[in-house]
DNA sequence: CACATATATCTGCCTAGGCTGATATTGTAG
DNA sequence: CTACAATATCAGCCTAGGCAGATATATGTG
């Protein structure tokens, strides 16, 4: 079992976590930015946030619930609520109450939320391909690797 | 320039951002509960925010202003104020107007931020370790690395 | 010096996430 | 079936970050 950092040679402006951390916003804020820029997602006023829910919804396999959405984001609950009352707001999703277990809600994404999903799409592809600039595929491969054993690490 | 995603093959559950997104959100709670859970420390009341905010003053040398820390930390100046007004109010930091500049405001950690100082290096030093558990040395500078080229791309 | 510009901090306002408890529904043990 | 625990969503309250504007100070230009 090796340790990684050790309290005596610990350099916070190098670790792991505050790289990571200062990574995160900065992404965030670069997708916020190009959604601002891009001339049909910017007339909707969709944040950073709303765009990575929509993502994951339409992205992996649309109509799932609410809760679905907090396990695979960290996210939470109530928070979702009001996110999901934006989302529908903006027209770009619909909740449809489940019939076999009525507890449910699944979330759909509507016409105007699919016909955005593929600018989107590009925009956060096109995001994180500038971010990962200068790495070969297998950089990639091993960087997912890692967060992937980090993840998991964290229970 | 080869690009690591497209749009055809693109997996947002595998992605780098996305990942890293969970991560971060995963290490911030782990840090919150090490803090609510450690016997001194948890009388302090120290959110993980405030937390890396004492970290990162102590540990690159302390006596460094508002702005150093916006800038090191990808922070709002105004949430950072408050921020300091929080700390000030725990008797952790102390503000001293700079001489030289008058607009300057130097922080610095008092006798109770400097006594809590190495607890709380314990403790971000074990949930670190914690999450890159099973990884070698090199594996860790290597996603340091990677960490850093990602940051430097953002710009 | 006068003036414009840049920087650091602070304040007010708005938005949004976290937490707690309420409600409805489902699953389970006896 | 009844009682109790678990789950999903929601609503209210609190905290905290982002942004815009105000103030004070410093710097650069003529």
């Amino acid at each position: 079992m090796t340790n990684i950092y050790d309290v005596e040679t610990y350099e916070p402006s190098e670790s792991i976590g505050y790289l990571m951390t200062r990574v995160k916003v900065e992404m965030l804020a670069a997708l916020d930015r190009e959604l601002a820029a891009d001339d049909h997602l910017s007339a909707l006023g969709v944040t950073s946030a709303q765009f990575v829910v929509m993502v994951r919804l339409v992205g992996t396999g649309n109509r799932k619930s609410a809760s679905d959405l907090c396990k695979e984001l960290s996210y939470d609950a109530g928070a979702m609520t009001r996110m999901i009352d934006r989302l529908e707001k903006k027209g770009l999703v619909r909740r449809m109450r489940c019939v076999k277990d009525r507890r449910l809600i699944y979330l759909e994404a509507t016409e105007a939320g699919c016909a955005a999903y593929p600018r989107m799409l590009e925009i956060s592809v096109a995001v994180q391909n500038r971010f990962l600039r200068g790495m070969e595929p297998d950089d990639a491969r091993r960087l997912r690797d890692y967060l992937a054993r980090m993840l998991h690490n964290a229970g």
